[in-house]
DNA sequence: ATTATCTATAGATCTATAGATAATGC
DNA sequence: ATTATCTATAGATCTATAGATAATGC
């Protein structure tokens, strides 16, 4: 029961803030006008979050659950060009249409990466690491470098090309996604000798 | 005599600013303290530095100034080995010794390629995509996508290796660089068909 | 006389926290 | 009775700006 309300609000305030960082800009807009859109005390929104990066944060893991449910139902053994295309596909069709909050979540994503390390935010990593790591073991990806590092460096490129899309989005966001995947595959498929 | 007094405060800042940056962290540090260190008014940082980013962008404009150096007395038509392996060097040897603020620069930079599109700040961005363009003019890259293109991956994958270095220095900086370059020409050099 | 640089400060906003309220566990 | 959730608010800090000072240009 107080579970269920404090969820309820958190998500009030959630949903209310993503609004308003949308209107306003993340940096720029007042906690204020999140608290009482979404009918609470300014203590309240600070009670949930923090600072308005935890609000970031959890839009970065709300953006990954619909790509983890589509990466783990994969085929066993599903080839890498697969499981890239697939995640550039989920990509696309979450940042699309809500690319304002883009830069900003880009930002606390790298951060989080090195700074805080927290493995829990960034699901998507691991599971791309163990996808890499099963394509590696079946001989799909060059040994030059250890699976999870190039999984890395495919989300750092996939985080790159959508910032450079952001900025001039002439093509669909897919198109250069899936054409960075192209890209890193050429580069980091194993050598057949 | 006016510009020489302007400018020897505005650096006095910029110096202050960067020792408390290091010493409490750019977040949570107050501006009150660099002012009182660097003998000035609040106000007067606020005249020269509107917000606390536009010192980290000073410092990402000073950083690239010696690697632009080098880079541009590289001998015409260098291989691409030689331009990634000197600007890996140069990036290390600024970075390895001062790697608190990495983080803090790097959000500043992601979001200035994209939102601000500021290319006065990202000159090493400009002149690695002329030699690039250069490179593919001899065949040395692959035309899949335009050579500025894949110079803004380049410096991408830099900057997530870097990040990377940061959250784990276990190998030197310069190490875990040359081996991005190596990784990144594997995928981006010119087929020999 | 005009303008750039800087100070002083009012008002806005944030951060931190004491306390109110209502649900939970015993 | 204890604890989680939230409100109200004091004090800290920031942002914006009116005005002082001193250099510049005429």
């Amino acid at each position: 029961m107080r579970d269920k309300q404090r969820e309820e609000t958190r998500r009030r305030i959630y949903l209310a803030a993503l609004e308003v960082f949308r209107r306003d800009g993340v940096s720029q807009c007042r906690i204020e006008d999140i608290a009482q859109k979404s009918e609470v005390s300014r203590g309240a929104f600070y009670f949930h979050f923090p600072t308005k990066d935890d609000v970031l944060i959890e839009l970065l893991r709300e953006s990954q659950k619909p790509m983890e449910a589509k990466l783990v139902e994969l085929p066993k053994n599903a080839p890498l060009q697969l499981t890239l295309d697939t995640l550039s596909t989920e990509l696309a069709a979450f940042w699309e249409k809500d690319s304002k909050l883009l830069p900003d979540v880009a930002s606390v994503a790298l951060k989080m990466n090195s700074v805080v390390m927290d493995r829990e935010s960034i699901r998507v990593r691991e599971v791309l690491g163990r996808l890499f790591t099963e394509a590696a073991a079946q001989g799909q990806l060059s040994d030059v470098l250890p699976p999870e590092v190039l999984a890395d460096f495919y989300l750092a490129n996939a985080l790159a090309a959508m910032m450079a899309w952001c900025a001039n989005p002439m093509l669909p966001l897919e198109t250069v996604l899936k054409g960075v995947s192209m890209l890193f595959l050429t580069g980091a498929q194993a050598r057949t000798p």
